[in-house]
DNA sequence: TATTGTTATACTCTATAACTATA
DNA sequence: TATAGTTATAGAGTATAACAATA
């Protein structure tokens, strides 16, 4: 069969990408986290006090998404909300929270070592340069 | 604000992806090809003949999802389904389908010589070195 | 007026199980 | 028994528009 993908950095790209997402949701799901969960619970983890609208811009999701994304952290006792102005709401992580942000940032790590393992050597330190590159690029092809 | 996926390869690829995506997407949208369909016409195109099946085990899409993703092709009268025995169909372009599958190549290959383009002249030739070890890597990682 | 957050809704892709028909 | 394809259904993530409340 011919694969007319093969060379294709996007193509690859993607099937990289999605392949790296079921390891890692795999993962995840005996903490009970979805991967979008995850990434939120983190960046409260890092960043005590932030806003929606913060998340919002760093992880590149929807407001109207990220409502019940939130809220469902917060109903499972994960997050809480701080009432900085009449709009806007610190996010902190609850002590549950925080354990269970510390137990995510081990799964995080062991699941980025053991994919740093497989690569050869003399590619490792390529990997980040080369990734920033591709998203770099492709946020410039769009505009 | 702290950023904790900057260093994290696995985070920096899904972010490159989904941007590559999300600019292949619209370049695709004005032929009136969704990304799935588009590497599912491609690959017919460079295979005339392949089976269902085939397609599945090439683009990692299930079998439950392909049918009615090549029914929406034929329907749009771009692929044909040759009987090859009682169980199995061979499919094959359509001239209309032929036509749109160069147009599609067309899109691709603009898409990814603007992407590389935009990569820093001394990290092309590792791109796709870099994303096949990563691909891989996600795939021992998995097992 | 612009921003923050919410609600409602729809779309795309994916995941699973059960089923028919055929090899 | 295993394979090819189908059907039905649910889930996760994303996208858009409209809205209220506040800065």
């Amino acid at each position: 069969m011919i694969d007319p993908f093969a060379e294709l950095p996007g193509y690859v790209l993607r099937r990289a990408s999605v392949s790296m997402m079921e390891a890692f949701k795999a993962r995840l799901a005996p903490i009970g986290l979805r991967y979008t969960e995850s990434t939120v619970l983190l960046l409260i983890g890092a960043n005590a006090g932030i806003r929606q609208s913060d998340l919002v811009t760093a992880l590149a999701i929807q407001r109207a998404n990220m409502t019940p994304l939130v809220a469902r952290l917060v109903a499972r006792g994960l997050v809480s909300k701080l009432r900085l102005d009449g709009r806007s709401q610190g996010l902190v992580l609850t002590d549950k929270g925080q354990d269970l942000c510390t137990t995510a940032r081990t799964v995080v790590n062991a699941h980025e070592a053991d994919v740093i393992a497989q690569i050869p050597l003399d590619m490792r330190d390529k990997v980040l340069p080369v990734l920033r590159a591709l998203w770099q690029a492709a946020e410039e092809v769009s505009n």
